[in-house]
DNA sequence: TAGGCCATCTGGTCCT
DNA sequence: AGGACCAGATGGCCTA
C-alpha cells in the first residue's frame, strides 16, 4: 500500500525550501541541493545541448519579453516559483496514479500482505485477469463449462476446486503462480483441454514484456 | 555488489 | 498563461 505522504502545498511556501514537502523518503535530489536548472539556464543560457538556437523561439521571446523591466533576481523567482509550482503538480499527480494502482491492486486476486505486485506486475496481471473473466464469461454456457475454460486454461487449476470460482496465487509475485478454479460441475470433466488454444500472449500474467508485449 | 523498483525533479509539448 | 501529460535523468532502498 502506498501511503500519500506528501500533500500537495502552494509553492508560496516552499520558496525558501529546498525539500518542499516531508517525504519520509531520504531522496533528495540534486537540484534541491544546487541551483534549478532553469538557474543555471538564466545563468548560463548556452548550456551544452540545450537551448541552442532558442533565441528567435517565440517561448524564447516571450520569455525575454516578460522579463523586460524586472530585475535578474525577480525572474530567477519568478522561474523558481513556476518550477517549484509545476513539481508539487507533478508529485500529486504521481500520487494520483499510485492510488489508482492501488485501488486496481484491490480488485485484483488477493494475496498475501507482504506480496504487493509492483507496478509493471500489477498492470499485465489486470489486463489478463480481464481477459480471463471476460473469456469465462464468453464461454460461460454449460458446454464450455468444465475445466477446459481459458481461464483454467491460461492459469493453474486450484486442486481444491469447488462449485464457485476462486482465484489464488502464491506469496512471491517474481515466481507467482495464480491458479483458477472454475464455477464447473465436479463431474464435467469431459471436455478436453485440447479443445481451446490458447493465445501466447496470455499465458502468464505476470509474462515478461520482452516475450509477451514487444 | 549489481540490478530492480521507486519517488522525485526537470524540460518539452500539447491543451484549455 | 498556466496546467496536464510525458519521458529522461538521478539517486535511494532493497534483495538475491
Amino acid at each position: 500500500m502506498v501511503l500519500l505522504k506528501c500533500e500537495y502545498r502552494d509553492e508560496e511556501e516552499d520558496l525558501t525550501s529546498a525539500s518542499p514537502c516531508s517525504v519520509t523518503s531520504s531522496f533528495r535530489s540534486p537540484a534541491t541541493q544546487t541551483c534549478s536548472s532553469d538557474d543555471e539556464q538564466l545563468l548560463s543560457p548556452t548550456s551544452p545541448g540545450q537551448h541552442q538556437g532558442e533565441e528567435n523561439s517565440p517561448r524564447c521571446r516571450r520569455s525575454r519579453g516578460r522579463a523586460q523591466g524586472k530585475s535578474g533576481e525577480t525572474v530567477l523567482k519568478i522561474k523558481k516559483t513556476r518550477r517549484v509550482k509545476a513539481n508539487n503538480r507533478e508529485r500529486n499527480r504521481m500520487h494520483n496514479l499510485n492510488s489508482a494502482l492501488d485501488s486496481l491492486r484491490e480488485v485484483l486476486p488477493s494475496l498475501p500482505e507482504d506480496a504487493k505486485l509492483t507496478k509493471i506486475e500489477t498492470l499485465r496481471f489486470a489486463y489478463n485477469y480481464i481477459w480471463a473473466l471476460s473469456e469465462t464469461l464468453r464461454l460461460g454456457d454449460p458446454v464450455h463449462r468444465s475445466a477446459s475454460t481459458p481461464a483454467a486454461a491460461i492459469l493453474v487449476q486450484d486442486s481444491s476446486s469447488s462449485q464457485s470460482p476462486s482465484w489464488s496465487c502464491s506469496s512471491s509475485p517474481s515466481s507467482s503462480c495464480c491458479s483458477f478454479s472454475p464455477a464447473s460441475p465436479a463431474s464435467s470433466t469431459s471436455d478436453s483441454i485440447e479443445s481451446w488454444q490458447p493465445s501466447e500472449l496470455h499465458l502468464n500474467p505476470f509474462m515478461s514484456a520482452s516475450s509477451a508485449f514487444i
